[in-house]
DNA sequence: TGTACATCAGTGAACGCGCGTTCACTGATGTAC
DNA sequence: TGTACATCAGTGAACGCGCGTTCACTGATGTAC
């Protein structure tokens, strides 16, 4: 194997035990750089070789939950089945359950200390609402494009709220489809009052 | 001075000193007992007077904003003015500014590690909305409780979630006026979307 | 293809530091008589 | 009121531990000739 390929082993495997510990229910901001290297079975000092810090680790976190986020978009898109609300709320869930560590560590970005990590997670929440503003327009004609822009932010920021809910809901043994029957409700109900 | 009253200055001297210490930007995740205890000039053996951990403490901060919740409350029940909506987004940016440190430890209990915080802060988003459902209901005679309770939910959410933004927003230096104004408009639009 | 050297991911020892927690203590406040 | 004792909030020394970071190193992989 060549050394390229091995270091990005390395490194994903410490990415990899950086999830692993938050699956474990620690909060990212105390996770320490020595437990992230023992648990991907280096020493601590190769830790160096692939992060500055746990914030830069964090960084890379935020990264690949952007390409999840894409890779999903663009599976829903290229599906054949039509995308009702139900559907898309369905497929939510599933992917919060198959990706609790990524999912938990999400929200925690937004409270950390760390400014970078505030910031990265902000712009990831900027880039879905202006991608939701646009295809609101279609719904929505009447609006101009502030009002579509505040209409979507509160949008995607009650998504990532639905988050910690739809984690701590299936923590407490809840069922997906139950979690996700839930949620269609309440889209139902606000829909129904949105003219 | 009375030994009692000694002590609840000492116990207030703790609670403060932790936040003080959220409002230097560390998060309450990796705040240490000894820092508190520094910080509130007692030794941190003494700590254990007052509080069994960190833990502890962080369920009497909740207390505490449950308290000034209540308080605003009534005072803005008990005051002459009518209660519009702009009356009240501009009250609740002011509280958040007043008390930026207890505001910025709320919404981090959201993703605590301490399952006894989680399920603390979740009560009282709960007993929230469970009172913003019973006033809701005159607005909303043909919701029954089931959807008057979720579209509460929501609400009670949206104004949790606000508070990161309105705290970013006046942290980036933003006007307490600009950004007050900035939710009234959100407010209004959604308020228009609804029937 | 074979050899000599360069690169560099991962190692292991060592450091000083702040951590949570224990313990026996001190001395001011409170209480009983 | 005065005295003798009890209470207990706060002290200070001590502990073992895991932390982030440094450093010189090793040895497999890569490169030049």
């Amino acid at each position: 194997m060549s050394r390229e390929e091995r270091k990005r082993q390395t490194r994903k495997s410490l990415l990899d035990s950086a999830l692993g510990l938050i699956e474990q229910g620690q909060h990212f901001s105390n996770i320490s750089l020595r437990e992230v290297a023992k648990n991907a079975g280096v020493v601590p000092t190769s830790f160096y070789r692939h992060f500055q810090d746990m914030e830069e680790l964090g960084l890379n976190l935020i990264d690949e939950f952007s390409v999840l986020l894409r890779r999903t978009r663009s599976e829903l898109l290229s599906s054949d089945e039509s995308l009702s609300i139900e559907r898309l709320l369905t497929v939510f869930v599933e992917i919060i359950q198959t990706n609790t560590a990524i999912f938990t560590f999400i929200p925690q970005c937004r409270t950390s200390e760390h400014l970078e990590i505030r910031t990265a997670i902000r712009r990831e929440a900027q880039g879905l609402s202006d991608e939701l503003a646009s295809e609101l327009r279609v719904r929505y004609p009447n609006l101009n494009r502030h009002e579509l822009g505040q209409l979507s932010q509160v949008i995607v920021h009650l998504l990532l709220d639905a988050i910690v809910d739809v984690l701590d809901q299936l923590g407490r043994g809840k069922a997906t489809d139950t979690v996700a029957d839930e949620y269609v409700q309440k889209v139902a109900l606000l829909a129904g009052l949105l003219k």
